[in-house]
DNA sequence: AACCCGGGGAA
DNA sequence: TTCCCAGGGTT
Protein backbone atom coordinates (compact mmCIF):
# COMPACT_ATOMS: atom_id res chain seq x y z
CA UNK A 1 0.00 0.00 0.00
CA UNK A 2 1.12 3.38 -0.99
CA UNK A 3 1.90 5.81 2.26
CA UNK A 4 1.62 8.61 0.24
CA UNK A 5 -2.27 7.88 -0.63
CA UNK A 6 -4.60 9.49 1.59
CA UNK A 7 -8.15 8.98 2.58
CA UNK A 8 -9.01 11.26 0.12
CA UNK A 9 -7.07 10.08 -3.21
CA UNK A 10 -9.09 6.51 -2.48
CA UNK A 11 -12.11 8.40 -2.27
CA UNK A 12 -11.61 9.71 -5.65
CA UNK A 13 -10.38 6.51 -7.48
CA UNK A 14 -13.15 4.76 -5.81
CA UNK A 15 -16.29 6.89 -7.01
CA UNK A 16 -14.85 7.81 -10.51
CA UNK A 17 -15.19 3.96 -11.06
CA UNK A 18 -18.26 3.79 -10.09
CA UNK A 19 -19.66 6.94 -12.05
CA UNK A 20 -17.91 4.98 -15.07
CA UNK A 21 -19.45 1.93 -13.74
CA UNK A 22 -23.04 3.21 -13.34
CA UNK A 23 -23.54 6.37 -15.20
CA UNK A 24 -20.83 6.89 -18.15
CA UNK A 25 -22.48 6.97 -21.02
CA UNK A 26 -20.32 8.50 -23.67
CA UNK A 27 -20.21 7.24 -26.71
CA UNK A 28 -17.37 7.20 -29.50
CA UNK A 29 -15.69 5.59 -32.35
CA UNK A 30 -12.28 4.11 -30.72
CA UNK A 31 -13.93 3.28 -27.41
CA UNK A 32 -13.41 -0.14 -26.35
CA UNK A 33 -10.63 -0.60 -29.24
CA UNK A 34 -7.75 -2.80 -28.70
CA UNK A 35 -5.77 -2.32 -32.16
CA UNK A 36 -3.30 0.36 -31.07
CA UNK A 37 -3.35 1.10 -34.92
CA UNK A 38 -6.68 2.91 -34.22
CA UNK A 39 -6.14 3.50 -30.90
CA UNK A 40 -2.89 5.84 -31.79
CA UNK A 41 -4.66 6.96 -35.04
CA UNK A 42 -7.60 8.36 -32.80
CA UNK A 43 -5.35 10.06 -30.29
CA UNK A 44 -2.95 11.94 -33.00
CA UNK A 45 -6.31 12.92 -34.57
CA UNK A 46 -7.48 14.73 -31.33
CA UNK A 47 -4.62 16.05 -29.87
CA UNK A 48 -6.44 19.66 -29.63
CA UNK A 49 -9.05 18.60 -31.05
CA UNK A 50 -12.64 18.45 -29.84
CA UNK A 51 -14.44 14.51 -30.66
CA UNK A 52 -16.91 16.26 -32.28
CA UNK A 53 -14.60 18.06 -34.93
CA UNK A 54 -12.29 13.95 -35.04
CA UNK A 55 -14.64 11.84 -35.22
CA UNK A 56 -15.34 12.32 -38.93
CA UNK A 57 -12.00 12.04 -40.13
CA UNK A 58 -11.28 9.75 -37.85
CA UNK A 59 -13.57 7.31 -39.46
CA UNK A 60 -12.46 8.88 -43.23
CA UNK A 61 -8.53 7.35 -42.30
CA UNK A 62 -10.35 4.26 -40.98
CA UNK A 63 -11.75 3.31 -43.85
CA UNK A 64 -9.34 4.43 -46.24
CA UNK A 65 -6.10 3.14 -44.06
CA UNK A 66 -7.70 0.03 -42.14
CA UNK A 67 -4.08 -1.03 -41.51
CA UNK A 68 -0.77 0.63 -40.69
CA UNK A 69 0.69 -0.44 -43.68
CA UNK A 70 -2.01 1.22 -45.66
CA UNK A 71 -1.09 4.38 -44.46
CA UNK A 72 2.79 3.71 -44.60
CA UNK A 73 2.27 3.47 -48.37
CA UNK A 74 -0.03 6.07 -49.06
CA UNK A 75 0.69 8.99 -51.32
CA UNK A 76 1.80 12.23 -48.94
CA UNK A 77 0.14 14.50 -51.06
CA UNK A 78 -3.46 11.98 -50.63
CA UNK A 79 -2.87 11.95 -46.97
CA UNK A 80 -2.62 15.83 -46.61
CA UNK A 81 -5.93 16.05 -48.10
CA UNK A 82 -7.62 14.05 -45.96
CA UNK A 83 -6.42 15.82 -42.88
CA UNK A 84 -7.12 19.11 -44.58
CA UNK A 85 -9.48 21.25 -42.42
CA UNK A 86 -8.38 19.67 -39.18
CA UNK A 87 -5.34 22.08 -38.38
CA UNK A 88 -1.76 21.18 -36.77
CA UNK A 89 -0.35 19.78 -39.57
CA UNK A 90 2.72 18.83 -38.02
CA UNK A 91 0.21 16.26 -36.75
CA UNK A 92 -0.17 15.34 -40.19
CA UNK A 93 3.49 15.19 -41.00
CA UNK A 94 4.63 12.99 -38.12
CA UNK A 95 1.51 10.65 -38.90
CA UNK A 96 3.07 9.54 -41.75
CA UNK A 97 6.77 9.30 -40.73
CA UNK A 98 5.70 7.15 -37.61
CA UNK A 99 3.53 4.74 -40.21
CA UNK A 100 6.77 4.23 -42.34
CA UNK A 101 8.81 3.99 -39.30
CA UNK A 102 6.62 1.12 -37.96
CA UNK A 103 6.33 -0.52 -41.25
CA UNK A 104 9.63 -0.97 -41.93
CA UNK A 105 11.40 -1.19 -38.70
CA UNK A 106 8.81 -2.98 -36.49
CA UNK A 107 7.04 -4.63 -39.66
CA UNK A 108 3.87 -3.50 -39.08
CA UNK A 109 3.84 -4.74 -34.98
CA UNK A 110 2.38 -1.64 -33.11
CA UNK A 111 5.67 -0.69 -30.07
CA UNK A 112 4.29 -2.40 -26.81
CA UNK A 113 6.35 -0.61 -24.56
CA UNK A 114 5.79 2.86 -22.89
CA UNK A 115 9.31 4.44 -23.86
CA UNK A 116 9.23 2.75 -27.42
CA UNK A 117 5.72 4.61 -28.10
CA UNK A 118 7.15 7.79 -26.57
CA UNK A 119 10.06 7.73 -29.03
CA UNK A 120 7.48 8.00 -32.08
CA UNK A 121 7.19 11.19 -33.64
CA UNK A 122 4.39 13.25 -32.41
CA UNK A 123 3.64 10.85 -29.46
CA UNK A 124 4.34 12.64 -26.20
CA UNK A 125 3.35 11.89 -22.72
CA UNK A 126 -0.65 12.30 -23.19
CA UNK A 127 -0.05 9.89 -26.12
CA UNK A 128 1.87 7.26 -25.37
CA UNK A 129 0.00 6.71 -21.62
CA UNK A 130 -3.08 6.75 -23.90
CA UNK A 131 -1.51 3.77 -26.30
CA UNK A 132 -0.12 2.41 -23.29
CA UNK A 133 -3.12 1.98 -21.39
CA UNK A 134 -5.92 1.51 -23.87
CA UNK A 135 -4.27 -0.90 -26.05
CA UNK A 136 -1.70 -2.77 -24.17
CA UNK A 137 -3.37 -2.35 -20.32
CA UNK A 138 0.16 -0.93 -19.05
CA UNK A 139 -0.77 1.52 -16.26
CA UNK A 140 0.63 4.74 -17.33
CA UNK A 141 -2.39 7.69 -16.32
CA UNK A 142 -3.45 10.41 -19.16
CA UNK A 143 -2.94 13.49 -18.36
CA UNK A 144 -4.35 16.03 -20.93
CA UNK A 145 -7.23 19.33 -20.39
CA UNK A 146 -9.95 17.47 -19.03
CA UNK A 147 -7.85 15.19 -16.35
CA UNK A 148 -5.63 18.49 -15.58
CA UNK A 149 -9.31 20.69 -14.69
CA UNK A 150 -10.71 17.48 -12.31
CA UNK A 151 -7.68 17.40 -10.55
CA UNK A 152 -7.11 20.88 -9.66
CA UNK A 153 -10.63 21.06 -8.49
CA UNK A 154 -11.36 18.23 -6.55
CA UNK A 155 -7.90 18.44 -5.10
CA UNK A 156 -7.99 22.68 -4.99
CA UNK A 157 -4.41 22.84 -7.05
CA UNK A 158 -3.75 26.46 -8.10
CA UNK A 159 -0.62 25.61 -9.84
CA UNK A 160 -1.43 27.37 -13.67
CA UNK A 161 -1.06 24.00 -15.46
CA UNK A 162 0.66 24.93 -18.36
CA UNK A 163 4.16 25.71 -16.27
CA UNK A 164 6.74 23.46 -15.83
CA UNK A 165 5.72 22.74 -11.78
CA UNK A 166 2.16 22.30 -12.57
CA UNK A 167 2.71 19.87 -15.00
CA UNK A 168 4.90 17.59 -13.14
CA UNK A 169 2.42 18.01 -10.02
CA UNK A 170 -0.50 17.02 -11.85
CA UNK A 171 1.49 14.36 -13.80
CA UNK A 172 2.41 12.59 -9.95
CA UNK A 173 -0.80 13.16 -8.77
CA UNK A 174 -2.51 11.67 -11.56
CA UNK A 175 -0.29 8.25 -11.38
CA UNK A 176 -0.80 8.45 -7.90
CA UNK A 177 -4.77 8.31 -8.76
CA UNK A 178 -4.84 5.59 -11.01
CA UNK A 179 -6.27 2.50 -10.44
CA UNK A 180 -3.12 -0.32 -11.86
CA UNK A 181 -5.43 -3.08 -11.93
CA UNK A 182 -7.60 -1.72 -14.65
CA UNK A 183 -5.51 1.39 -15.89
CA UNK A 184 -7.53 1.69 -19.20
CA UNK A 185 -10.90 1.54 -17.80
CA UNK A 186 -9.55 4.51 -14.97
CA UNK A 187 -8.05 6.67 -18.09
CA UNK A 188 -11.22 6.61 -19.82
CA UNK A 189 -13.76 7.08 -17.13
CA UNK A 190 -11.89 10.30 -15.78
CA UNK A 191 -11.63 11.82 -19.25
CA UNK A 192 -14.93 10.80 -20.18
CA UNK A 193 -15.98 12.18 -16.57
CA UNK A 194 -14.09 15.40 -17.59
CA UNK A 195 -15.95 15.89 -20.61
CA UNK A 196 -19.42 15.17 -19.47
CA UNK A 197 -19.68 16.09 -15.65
CA UNK A 198 -16.47 18.58 -14.90
CA UNK A 199 -17.07 20.83 -17.81
CA UNK A 200 -14.69 23.78 -18.57
CA UNK A 201 -17.77 25.88 -18.88
CA UNK A 202 -20.61 25.31 -16.24
CA UNK A 203 -20.02 22.29 -14.84
CA UNK A 204 -22.74 19.93 -13.10
CA UNK A 205 -21.80 19.82 -9.91
CA UNK A 206 -25.10 19.39 -8.78
CA UNK A 207 -25.30 16.44 -9.69
CA UNK A 208 -21.53 15.01 -9.08
CA UNK A 209 -20.72 12.20 -7.37
CA UNK A 210 -17.75 13.74 -6.03
CA UNK A 211 -18.28 17.19 -4.99
CA UNK A 212 -18.73 16.40 -1.50
CA UNK A 213 -14.67 15.92 -0.72
CA UNK A 214 -14.28 18.49 -4.11
CA UNK A 215 -12.13 21.73 -2.45
CA UNK A 216 -13.18 23.70 -5.33
CA UNK A 217 -16.68 23.15 -4.89
CA UNK A 218 -16.26 23.82 -0.59
CA UNK A 219 -14.29 27.21 -1.60
CA UNK A 220 -16.78 28.28 -4.51
CA UNK A 221 -13.19 28.35 -6.74
CA UNK A 222 -14.84 25.87 -9.27
CA UNK A 223 -15.22 28.56 -11.95
CA UNK A 224 -11.65 29.90 -11.51
CA UNK A 225 -9.39 26.58 -12.02
CA UNK A 226 -7.67 25.37 -13.74
CA UNK A 227 -5.78 28.38 -13.34
CA UNK A 228 -2.83 29.63 -16.18
CA UNK A 229 -0.53 31.34 -16.86
CA UNK A 230 0.16 33.01 -19.83
CA UNK A 231 -1.43 35.37 -22.59
CA UNK A 232 -1.30 35.01 -25.73
CA UNK A 233 -0.50 37.63 -28.20
CA UNK A 234 -2.22 37.46 -31.81
CA UNK A 235 -0.75 39.33 -34.56
CA UNK A 236 -1.97 40.72 -37.46
CA UNK A 237 -1.05 39.53 -41.11
CA UNK A 238 -1.77 40.46 -44.34
CA UNK A 239 -1.29 37.87 -47.32
CA UNK A 240 -1.97 39.19 -50.98
CA UNK A 241 -2.83 36.15 -53.22
CA UNK A 242 -1.99 36.47 -56.73
CA UNK A 243 -3.53 33.67 -58.89
CA UNK A 244 -1.64 33.82 -62.30
CA UNK A 245 -3.72 32.22 -64.39
CA UNK A 246 -2.70 30.69 -68.53
CA UNK A 247 -5.44 29.30 -69.54
CA UNK A 248 -6.37 26.36 -67.80
CA UNK A 249 -3.48 26.36 -65.74
CA UNK A 250 -2.56 28.37 -62.71
CA UNK A 251 -0.01 28.39 -60.26
CA UNK A 252 0.20 26.53 -57.06
CA UNK A 253 3.21 26.07 -54.45
CA UNK A 254 3.85 24.25 -51.61
CA UNK A 255 4.63 25.97 -48.17
CA UNK A 256 8.06 24.53 -47.14
CA UNK A 257 9.32 27.42 -44.65
CA UNK A 258 9.30 27.35 -41.15
CA UNK A 259 5.76 29.36 -40.86
CA UNK A 260 2.62 28.02 -40.58
CA UNK A 261 0.78 25.81 -42.75
CA UNK A 262 3.56 23.54 -43.33
CA UNK A 263 2.93 21.02 -46.24
CA UNK A 264 -0.36 22.72 -46.96
CA UNK A 265 -0.33 24.85 -51.04
CA UNK A 266 -1.14 28.71 -51.99
CA UNK A 267 -1.51 30.72 -54.34
CA UNK A 268 1.79 33.08 -55.23
CA UNK A 269 1.79 34.94 -51.61
CA UNK A 270 3.31 38.28 -51.07
CA UNK A 271 2.99 39.32 -47.35
CA UNK A 272 2.53 42.77 -46.80
CA UNK A 273 2.83 44.53 -43.05
CA UNK A 274 -0.10 46.12 -43.29
CA UNK A 275 -3.16 46.62 -45.36
CA UNK A 276 -2.17 48.02 -48.62
CA UNK A 277 -4.05 48.56 -51.83
CA UNK A 278 -4.69 46.82 -54.54
CA UNK A 279 -2.37 48.44 -56.87
CA UNK A 280 0.34 49.00 -54.24
CA UNK A 281 -0.06 45.33 -53.70
CA UNK A 282 0.66 44.58 -57.69
CA UNK A 283 3.20 47.13 -57.64
CA UNK A 284 5.21 44.88 -54.78
CA UNK A 285 4.70 41.96 -57.36
CA UNK A 286 5.89 43.39 -59.89
CA UNK A 287 9.01 44.09 -57.97
CA UNK A 288 9.66 40.59 -56.81
CA UNK A 289 9.12 39.25 -60.12
CA UNK A 290 9.11 41.00 -63.07
CA UNK A 291 6.37 39.67 -65.15
CA UNK A 292 5.22 41.61 -68.64
CA UNK A 293 2.08 40.97 -70.23
CA UNK A 294 -0.15 40.53 -66.78
CA UNK A 295 -3.53 41.62 -66.29
CA UNK A 296 -5.70 42.22 -63.43
CA UNK A 297 -8.92 40.55 -64.30
CA UNK A 298 -10.65 40.11 -60.48
CA UNK A 299 -10.30 41.42 -56.85
CA UNK A 300 -11.77 39.28 -54.21
CA UNK A 301 -13.25 40.71 -51.15
CA UNK A 302 -11.34 40.02 -47.65
CA UNK A 303 -11.06 36.89 -46.20
CA UNK A 304 -10.01 36.59 -42.42
CA UNK A 305 -8.77 33.51 -40.38
CA UNK A 306 -7.82 33.50 -36.79
CA UNK A 307 -5.53 30.94 -35.76
CA UNK A 308 -4.39 31.05 -31.89
CA UNK A 309 -1.52 33.67 -31.98
CA UNK A 310 -2.35 34.95 -35.54
CA UNK A 311 -5.32 37.04 -37.59
CA UNK A 312 -4.52 36.23 -41.26
CA UNK A 313 -6.35 38.97 -43.62
CA UNK A 314 -6.50 37.36 -47.05
CA UNK A 315 -7.36 38.66 -50.53
CA UNK A 316 -6.99 36.99 -53.53
CA UNK A 317 -6.34 39.23 -57.23
CA UNK A 318 -6.74 36.90 -60.31
CA UNK A 319 -3.92 37.50 -62.93
CA UNK A 320 -4.01 36.66 -66.23
CA UNK A 321 -0.72 36.02 -67.92
CA UNK A 322 -0.10 35.27 -72.24
CA UNK A 323 2.20 32.80 -71.45
CA UNK A 324 3.77 30.75 -68.50
CA UNK A 325 6.56 32.16 -67.45
CA UNK A 326 9.45 29.32 -68.01
CA UNK A 327 11.45 30.24 -64.13
CA UNK A 328 7.88 29.60 -62.66
CA UNK A 329 6.90 26.63 -64.98
CA UNK A 330 7.27 23.51 -62.46
CA UNK A 331 4.74 25.27 -60.28
CA UNK A 332 1.59 25.32 -63.02
CA UNK A 333 -0.95 22.89 -62.83
CA UNK A 334 -4.35 22.24 -64.03
CA UNK A 335 -7.18 24.18 -62.01
CA UNK A 336 -9.25 20.50 -62.07
CA UNK A 337 -6.19 19.36 -59.87
CA UNK A 338 -7.15 21.73 -57.20
CA UNK A 339 -9.30 19.83 -56.08
CA UNK A 340 -6.92 17.32 -55.08
CA UNK A 341 -4.44 19.56 -53.26
CA UNK A 342 -4.65 20.27 -49.54
CA UNK A 343 -5.36 23.72 -48.67
CA UNK A 344 -5.58 26.49 -45.58
CA UNK A 345 -8.96 27.16 -44.62
CA UNK A 346 -8.81 30.79 -45.82
CA UNK A 347 -8.19 29.39 -49.56
CA UNK A 348 -10.68 26.64 -49.24
CA UNK A 349 -13.49 29.30 -48.57
CA UNK A 350 -12.44 31.44 -51.20
CA UNK A 351 -12.38 28.49 -53.45
CA UNK A 352 -16.01 27.55 -52.81
CA UNK A 353 -16.90 30.71 -53.06
CA UNK A 354 -15.19 31.40 -56.49
CA UNK A 355 -16.52 30.36 -59.34
CA UNK A 356 -14.06 30.86 -62.15
CA UNK A 357 -12.65 27.56 -60.85
CA UNK A 358 -15.08 25.85 -63.09
CA UNK A 359 -14.95 27.41 -66.03
C1' DA B 1 11.05 28.32 -20.14
C1' DA B 2 8.98 30.46 -23.92
C1' DC B 3 7.12 30.15 -28.13
C1' DC B 4 4.98 28.07 -32.21
C1' DC B 5 1.50 25.26 -34.54
C1' DG B 6 -5.32 25.38 -36.85
C1' DG B 7 -9.76 25.22 -36.72
C1' DG B 8 -14.20 24.97 -34.68
C1' DG B 9 -17.94 25.06 -31.24
C1' DA B 10 -20.07 26.74 -27.09
C1' DA B 11 -21.38 30.49 -24.05
C1' DT C 1 -15.70 38.11 -28.26
C1' DT C 2 -13.45 34.56 -25.21
C1' DC C 3 -12.27 30.04 -24.02
C1' DC C 4 -10.43 25.66 -24.91
C1' DC C 5 -10.32 21.26 -26.98
C1' DA C 6 -8.01 13.12 -25.70
C1' DG C 7 -0.81 18.13 -26.98
C1' DG C 8 3.73 18.02 -29.17
C1' DG C 9 7.85 20.07 -31.18
C1' DT C 10 11.38 23.61 -31.51
C1' DT C 11 14.36 27.13 -29.89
Amino acid sequence: MNPSISKQHRFFTRTLMRWHMHSNNRVMPWKFEKDPYKIWLSEIILQQTRVAQGTAYYNRFIKKYPAIEKLAKAKEAEVFKLWEGLGYYSRCRNLMATATLIHEKYKNVFPSTYKEILSLKGVGPYTAAAIASFGFDLPYAVVDGNVMRVLSRFFGIFTPIDTTLGKKTFNELAQLLLDPKQPAQYNQAIMDFGATVCKPQSPLCNQCPLSQNCLAFKKKSVDILPKKSKKIIVKQRFFNYFLLEVGSFILIKPRTHKDIWKGLHEFLLSETSSQVSTKDAMKKLSEEIGLSDKKTIEVSKLYKQKLTHQEITARFIRVQLDAIPSELSSFFVQKKQLKKIAFPKIITEYLEEAIFINT
